[in-house]
DNA sequence: TTGAAAGCGCTAACAC
DNA sequence: GTGTTAGCGCTTTCAA
């Protein structure tokens, strides 16, 4: 175990082996022609003193850099950050993309960029520069910023976009909206349900319009009408208790609302209690999202879980193994229902 | 706008300028010896071609790395986000200390490192090897882990150590929990209870007899007894059904719970719900953290807020104008009493 | 299959 | 003040 003030480079372990720089190279990147005897010279070697190739120089030399890329919206998850409402999306990203990226023995980094500004195209360039990392993972909104996938496809980056479905450059990805909001539509039918409402999500986000287009379709199979059930907001609670409103003064008043968000989802709640009804007794809901907080609330939320873990985790795969061109697009992860208390049959009277 | 394919290198700045590669990187360090005259050319030509340095070249030739990481205990961490539970300990990191990094030009890198393992030398080392972060943000459990601050030590990279106010290498910091838990008691005295529990912590974290020792002393001063009135817990909501029910069950029941953490302290809610006491009326809680779930339960928590943000903000900042060394420690960043709902007077009859 | 040489982009040390 | 030289630790030629 020798430890040196210095760490130890591979020179350190060329000599130790006696052999070239260029076989200990070889030895670490897995690469062809090495004699096996060689092989497990050098590994012990390796072992020994301890060593472990220096980033920062593998990526001078040309090679990768082992980093990928979070890119998250600054604004909006500062805000999430300071306001403490219990959104772990960040969370979930991490638990998902450090932990395949390690695997592969790569890092994650998270870099926060502004989707609004006029110089995106700076910022987001200043961190290419600086970090040259081997692939990013886009969220929503900027997985469908063109200035941003312009910028990636430009400097020949690999990157992934969560959430977008259009071609182009880059791995599209999906957590199946449509899909999902499909399956809570068809749960609230087979509850018996016929008046859904839908609160949907800003439309800066396509996938708002998969969501609300999942629950459309579903509703027009059952012969159902969508008409004035659709009310839109813009993920945040402020907008939910303005569409739940909406809503249940109706004339003829849902039994039941799917929130795009947990956040809408739980302003709905507080609507449904200010007007003296009951979840699910007399609405039922159903919430996008599954983050914490969907189940602290009274009655817990009946959800659909945004895998987010899995999707990230799948990006940085596609990415590191570089076979992300040769994957159907989009890649689609899908979330599941979660039952919780908050979903019923319609009230009798109905 | 010229906008190479390969990036801009400072070679190509320095040709723009008509200068040397060394005076160009003078400029870019502000290092002095450069007239005002050069250094504003040159600065025309970064700005033109919208050069930024690359990171790896930058720590090759044996500058800073520009990399701060902030190490937390995987096993913990990874339990935190899949259970989903609300605990926003890594985002709160982030937005202190990625937010403070990138003010100064640095990026913060968060890595998972297993405290009880055997190699957790091995696995830090490889981290560092890999890496060569300019400094190192420790969180308890690690911060008091010899084996880390050792090699952390030897290798002479500078790092803060929170949860710690042992003397010794690193900077140590402390969200002044004894001084928080002098807090919370008294607000309890204040109002007018006498018979105040505590529910302890971990052992396996220092920080957690600070807070029993404030509570301790707070009680002493106050000429009240504090005999059987604490139980330790494990930070975790299952400890704190357990303690919370053997204090209940104290022939002098307490009239308030002071709990170390926020799933102990909802324990509690939970089990005073159970036996049919309210709270605040017939219980009064006070609880450590304020993670996002406080706000949630009914009624919401009276909470010792950690300031994570802050302190590992502080701790970035101290790691990165290296004046570290020369501040008074333990470093402290003081949390506040949140008053929430759970805190009243004692029943009357008392 | 192995090794030697060159160079990645930058800064330290030294000259001028 | 500014430029030159060397070299960081590694991988990519290319030669043996």
């Amino acid at each position: 175990m020798a430890r040196r003030r210095q760490s130890v480079t591979i020179k350190h372990v060329a000599a130790d082996a006696g052999v070239s720089l260029q076989t200990v190279s070889r030895v670490i990147n897995n690469e062809p022609n090495v004699r096996p005897a060689m092989k497990e010279r050098v590994q012990a070697s390796i072992d020994k003193l301890g060593y472990v190739p220096s980033i920062a120089a593998q990526r001078m030399s040309g090679s990768r850099s082992y980093l990928i890329l979070a890119i998250n919206d600054r604004e909006r998850t500062i805000a999430d950050w300071t306001a403490r409402q219990g959104g772990d999306w960040v969370d979930q990203m991490l638990l998902g993309g450090m932990l395949t990226a390690s695997e592969h023995g790569y890092r994650m980094l998270i870099e926060l960029v502004d989707t609004h500004d006029d110089h995106v195209e700076r910022e987001l360039g200043a961190a290419l520069s600086a970090l040259h990392p081997d692939g990013v993972v886009l969220t929503p909104p900027h997985s469908e910023n063109s200035q941003i996938t312009g910028l990636l496809a430009e400097r020949g980056i690999r990157f992934a976009r969560i959430g977008s479905k259009e071609p182009g450059p880059g791995i599209a990805m999906t957590m199946d909206d449509d899909g999902a909001a499909e399956e809570a539509t068809r749960h609230l039918l087979e509850l018996g349900h016929t008046r859904i409402g839908f609160i949907a999500g800003s439309e800066e986000y396509s996938l708002s319009d998969w969501r609300k287009a999942g629950w459309e379709r579903t509703m027009g199979e059952a012969g159902l009408d969508c008409d004035d059930l659709c009310v839109r907001g813009d993920f945040g609670f402020d907008s939910g208790l303005a569409a739940a409103r909406k809503l249940l003064a109706l004339d003829d008043r849902p039994t039941a609302i799917i929130g795009s968000s947990d956040q809408m989802t739980l302003a709905t709640l507080e609507v449904a209690h200010e007007q003296g009804l009951e979840v699910p007794r007399d609405l039922s809901l159903i919430s996008f999202d599954n983050t914490p907080i969907v189940r602290f609330s009274n009655p817990k939320l009946t959800a659909i879980d945004q895998p987010i873990a899995k999707t990230i985790a799948r990006a940085v795969e596609l990415l590191i193994d570089r076979d992300g061109d040769e994957v159907e697009q989009p890649v689609v992860v899908s979330g599941e229902l979660v039952v919780r208390q908050s979903t019923a049959a319609p009230p009798s009277g109905t």
